[in-house]
DNA sequence: CCCCCCCC
């Protein structure tokens, strides 16, 4: 990078002359102790050279002290400097001098950037003459961009006016936020779609892209006007010219895209396809992790795998917790060369539309570490790449080694075994004293348990409530007493209401008691009817109470979710009941067997 | 300015 100074700038402002905008390089700072006149703090003084000329009269105003501390007015910085007054002061042993108080800087490229003095420019002394030579013009105000090819960078920011001409543009990787002119050239290579958002701050919506280009790879956001301006335009794959976005810092914990920035569209981002020869710009950049290095990753980091899908599960259907939203999903087993499998988790219409059956390779960017009953699992996300048997020496070399080697060896899996029937990791069998010894439940996440467990009592208090009608909606509703059933969640009225169960059960098992939370699937379960009929028989209280009574001292295998709550400063376990099945006395006595020959160390003895 | 990404 190199900038051109405004050359002569600073002879004409120590004359009292004005230079609109005149890029300086920062030579120096010192520290002025107390001596701002408004606030008492800290004063700085800058050493700047306009390439021909050193002043050490230009003061720093206070608001932009926090540019200094930062280090992004170190020495060998250059700035604009695009706001700032002079004035002079009486100088006791030197007379009169003018001073420049710097209001307001562009900062064109950092110091660490830059890394020397520009030019050779010598102090302004005495009498300095004030070089007439090129002053009806000002000085160059703007730094010229490197090997520039095309008239676009006579403004202040690059416009693209002309598509498909030959754009002089710049590396993805030299962006900072330091730098605002500049053109890239890249190509999309993933596109979110629009997603809108609600929270305290306000409301909006937005759609991401990632872009890449040979030097790197970087992730754009367009908000509101900018998302519906661009949302359409933009093709994943295309390349495309980009100037005149912001960049910020990239928080790594949303994305592992290689670079340190992102940047943002604002109202005067140019975007235009290229229509030029695009081959040389790559299209996707993957930084691919062994499975077996996942082990030692932290849960929700973010990783690039690839692997083969040594088998793939069926689709489920479940419904969120949060949202009430039905999803689909299906998992899937990926292998790869350091021998050790992982589940992946497809969503939606991925899951649906995927086949295994010929055990593709798969490609991910962006997949999401999860962490279940000890083991560890990647989840695609809306952000995530995922590729089918991409065409990249990656793939094709794990294709020679899972068709030679692979197929037939067996892999350590690092997810907890949700499909195998028994299998510890996803059974978890406890009793309701060993989930209270292994402090189920005080984890970030819900523990899941599975016990057999009898019902002792069920509370028909506040058992049954009109919940809103809507099927992703079960909030209770206000009954206004006018045939008319107010939802507070949907923030509408309806006609109708449907019956919803909540109930509060006492178990029992052969260590001790606890009580559970059923919602509605389950609790019709446990009360063996629907709660339609038991909200048809609310009026009969003997009826009611009976179906109550009726539920007890039944056994089940319960499926269990535990976490701990804080009501009023006191921890209490929250236990729910996931799934309810009656008990197969068959299956649960050949677990007990087998537990016991395990105890009694027979099992071993016996082989 | 988002940053939710779901389930066992």
């Amino acid at each position: 990078m190199s900038f051109k100074l405004s050359e002569g700038a600073l002879s004409v402002i120590l004359a009292g002359g004005n230079v609109d905008d005149p890029v300086m390089q920062i030579l120096g700072h010192k520290k002025i102790a107390g001596t701002s006149s408004t606030t008492g703090s800290d004063r700085f003084r800058l050493l700047v050279s306009d390439g021909r000329h050193l002043n050490s009269f230009a003061m720093l105003a206070t608001q932009l002290n926090d540019k200094v501390t930062s280090g992004e007015l170190s020495d060998f910085t250059v700035i604009q400097i695009t706001r700032y007054i002079t004035s002079m002061v009486t100088n006791s042993d030197k007379g009169d001098k003018r001073v420049m108080v710097i209001l307001d800087v562009k900062i064109l490229a950092l110091g660490t950037e830059v890394g020397f003095k520009i030019g050779n420019p010598k102090p302004i002394t005495e009498g300095t003459e004030v070089e007439t030579g090129g002053l009806k013009q000002p000085p160059p105000s703007r730094p010229v961009q490197p090997r520039s090819s095309t008239n676009l960078v006579n403004s202040s920011a690059p416009v693209l006016s002309s598509p498909g001409s030959s754009v002089n543009t710049h590396p993805i990787s030299s962006l900072s936020p330091y730098q605002n002119k500049w053109v890239i050239k890249a190509r999309v290579t993933s596109k979110s779609p629009v997603r809108t958002w609600a929270n305290a701050r306000g409301e909006g919506k937005l759609f991401s892209i990632d872009l890449v280009d040979e030097s790197g790879e970087i992730r754009a956001t367009a908000f509101k006007e900018q998302c519906d301006k661009f949302y359409d335009m933009i093709e994943v794959n295309k390349v495309y010219l980009i100037s005149r976005c912001t960049l910020k810092t990239a928080n790594k914990k949303f994305t592992n895209i290689k670079n340190d920035y992102e940047m943002t569209f604002t109202n005067d981002t140019q975007m235009i396809p290229c229509h030029e020869d695009t081959t040389d710009i790559p299209s996707l950049t993957y930084n691919f992790i062994p499975i077996n290095t996942l082990a030692g990753l932290e849960t929700n980091a973010l990783v690039d795998l690839i692997g083969v899908c040594k088998s793939s599960g069926e689709v489920q259907s479940l419904i969120s917790r949060n949202t009430n939203r039905e999803l689909k999903k299906r998992d899937v087993t990926l292998v790869d060369e350091s021998n050790t499998s992982v589940s992946l988790t497809l969503w939606g219409n991925q899951a649906e539309e995927f086949d295994g059956s010929l055990q593709p390779v798969l490609a991910i960017k962006n997949g999401r570490i999860n962490e279940f009953g000890g083991g560890k699992s990647v989840s695609l996300m809306q952000s995530s790449v995922f590729q089918i048997n991409p065409d990249i020496t990656e793939a094709h070399k794990l294709r020679g080694w899972f068709d030679n080697v692979g197929s037939t060896q067996e892999q350590e899996s690092l997810s907890s075994r949700t499909g195998m029937a028994g299998g510890a990791l996803s059974s978890n069998w406890m009793t309701f004293k060993e989930v209270q010894e292994n402090q189920l439940g005080c984890g970030e996440k819900p523990d899941y348990f599975t016990s057999v467990a009898t019902v002792l009592l069920v509370r028909s208090e506040n058992s049954l409530y009109k919940a809103c009608p809507t099927a992703e909606c079960n909030k209770k509703v206000i009954d206004q007493n006018n045939g008319m059933y107010r939802c507070e969640k949907c923030n509408r009225e309806y006609p109708n209401f449907k019956y919803r169960l909540l109930l509060s059960v006492s178990l029992g098992d052969l260590s001790g008691n606890q009580w559970v939370t059923c919602f509605q699937e389950v609790a019709e379960v446990v009360l063996g009817t629907t709660s339609q009929e038991i909200g048809d028989m609310f009026h009969d209280d003997k009826q009611f109470r009976e179906v109550f009574y009726k539920a007890a001292f039944k056994t089940y295998t319960f499926r269990l979710r535990a976490k701990m709550e804080n009501y009023n400063d006191e921890n209490r376990l929250k236990v729910t009941v996931v799934d309810a099945k009656p008990l197969n006395v068959q299956e649960y006595n050949a677990r007990l067997i087998t537990e016991i020959k395990e105890m009694a160390g027979v099992g071993n003895s016996a082989k």
